[in-house]
DNA sequence: CTGAAAGCGCTAACAT
DNA sequence: ATGTTAGCGCTTTCAG
């Protein structure tokens, strides 16, 4: 194994001169940057991370918490974590994967260990057990999706309120008046995830602004209960003709159902789904759809931890630890969502009564 | 932060006590253990990674490589990322996420370093360009997915020609002599991933040796793409009774189509689907499914690897590097194939000509 | 602009 | 059964 002494001694420098050149936190001539840069290729060197960390006390390594569960947004978890791997390497940093099956503990496990220098969680739940842990963590922390008290906290999420009102407006100006949202599987709301209550409260939130009705069913994706919270539907309201989908393996389903039932999209019913872009277009009648945009939510979560690490420099790992920490800063980045619109929604049907 | 070596002093032995005592390397008293463990309870001592890996050069990390491209078998991938995840962890070990992003070099990048211990390497195509980095790294490394030349290397992979085969007995069992194979995308076949192309080889051979016909067609996972594959399929061969899928996108629309073109599913056409049992069951038809073991594939990965970091001990890092490796072992384990019969196949229908 | 040298925190001989 | 100690390979003062 090449080590940065035999570079050294291979170009005629000191040891630390080699480290300068691959740090760049000293001005090294011209001539001596090529000589060191040719030995390190011609001997293929490379730093050890281990040696790297413990003299710097800095891994470079940013550790990255995902859900087991693979029962929800797989795609999109999926998207998340690509973009956060691939982000943190832009940075120059790597990504630990870690579950949530080793529990809250792991944060510290991971930060206190100096395996990470700091920590992405996702899928974070109102009351989020991990968070007692991340404030009281000495390195910095950003999490996707928002817990009921964000004081102190760094988050990202798509702004679902904000999603709610907009499927509704998408539709109201359409002319619908009766809708219906097919939600989330019963188990995501006492998991109490908050995303998909906030998508429901900015649903309520404009059709009261806007003088409209909205009923709202849970379901699961399969196709059976997306039969039985359509029957529901339909039985309790029948004059609805805008429907909102949270609940992505659900709209195949709904649309076979619809047309099986007679129903036309758009010209009887028309259809908003919450879902990625390659569900909206892979169905038999294109999806107008609110996007989640999975890969910036992974990108920013980088940004915000990259920012936070640069600030806390002096700080952080500063001198002895019993110094009080100071107040942590508050951000919370909810990220505007955008409707495309397809070919599942349009005017609303004359009423003919 | 707390150090080995205050445990050491508030515990009144030792550094290298402590040391022994985290890693049993040594028979320590039960006296002296339990005042060491109390200590570091009490100090809340996290050994050091960075110092441990120095010492030790052993990172206890493993890395694994996963497929950028999120088009194709989304929740197998992530199904075995997570297995990997677990299991890992179940070793002690921790995993770090890289992506094929990055290139080959991050093979050499990351083993170079001593970042990790050993590799994982997901979506390994039949001429995968990191084979050759792999066969030169100092580390093991366990490819999911089988290249062309296994010669010296360890993959795990699910026995996609005895898929292909169990697939065609069972419709044969149910009596249907025409058949049909609605593949992957064209560019699956085209990026040369083999388990499409064996899928297809178990199909043709069992079909051959039991006198039935196939016809195979691939296909997009989109709702339009699916009607075209059906379309040219009953098309050229009206016959067809029975439907292997191997998209597991194409299987909604596909049992759409079928109900919306008057074929009753299993009275007129049986379809058999590889496909995660979560797709399977959420169908208006539940489906007759071949697994992918996902979860087992990340498992046996990594249990693999951990069989090869326990045997290389002696070798591998040893003395000076100039000695010649021995050559390694080729170990290529197939997961057999398990058929879930349910509610998607039956009895092929008699022939009313 | 470059060197010399003191650790970083831990492991694993080598002692006893 | 436990202690002593020499590094592991790198970063970063402190000197020039």
């Amino acid at each position: 194994m090449v080590t940065l002494a035999e570079v050294a001694r291979h170009a005629g420098v000191s040891a630390s001169t080699v480290s300068y050149v691959l740090s760049g936190k000293r001005t090294i001539s011209a001539p001596t940057r090529e000589r060191v840069e040719r030995s390190i290729q011609e001997l293929g060197y490379h730093p050890n991370a281990g040696a790297r960390a413990l003299a710097s006390s800095r891994s470079d390594i940013i550790a990255l918490m995902m859900p087991l569960r693979t029962d929800m947004y797989v795609p999109v978890m999926m998207e998340i974590a690509m973009a956060v791997a691939t982000t943190a390497r832009a940075h120059g940093r790597d990504v630990l994967l870690l579950t949530d099956q080793e529990g809250p503990e792991a944060v510290r496990r991971v930060i206190g260990s100096g395996l990470a220098d700091a920590m992405i969680l996702m899928d974070v739940e109102l009351e989020d057990e991990r968070l007692p842990l991340v404030h009281e963590a000495p390195r910095p922390a950003v999490l996707i999706g928002l817990p009921a008290d964000t004081e102190g906290l760094t988050c990202v999420d798509l702004d679902f309120t904000a999603t709610g009102r907009l499927c509704v407006d998408h539709l109201a100006t359409l002319g619908h008046r009766e809708l219906a949202v097919i939600g989330e599987a019963a188990a995501v709301y006492e998991r109490h995830t908050g995303f998909a209550e906030r998508t429901i409260t900015g649903v309520r939130e404009r059709a009261a602004e806007l003088g409209l009705r909205v009923l709202h069913r849970p379901c699961e994706g399969s196709f059976e209960s997306v039969a039985g919270a359509l029957a529901r539907i339909f039985d309790e309201r029948p004059a609805t003709t805008g429907i909102v989908v949270q609940n992505e393996s659900a709209v195949g389903p709904l649309l076979s159902l619809l047309r099986q039932q007679g129903k036309a999209v758009p010209e009887d019913i028309s259809v908003v789904a919450i879902c990625p872009d390659q569900v909206a277009t892979q169905t038999s009648v294109a999806l107008t759809s609110v996007a989640i945009p999975a890969h910036e939510m992974g990108r920013r979560a980088v940004e915000l931890v990259m920012a936070k690490l640069s600030a806390g420099k002096g700080a952080g790992t500063g001198t002895a630890g019993r110094v009080a920490a100071p107040p942590r800063e508050t951000v919370v980045r909810l990220l505007a969502p955008r409707l495309t619109t397809r070919a599942s929604t349009g005017q609303a049907p004359r009423l003919v009564p």
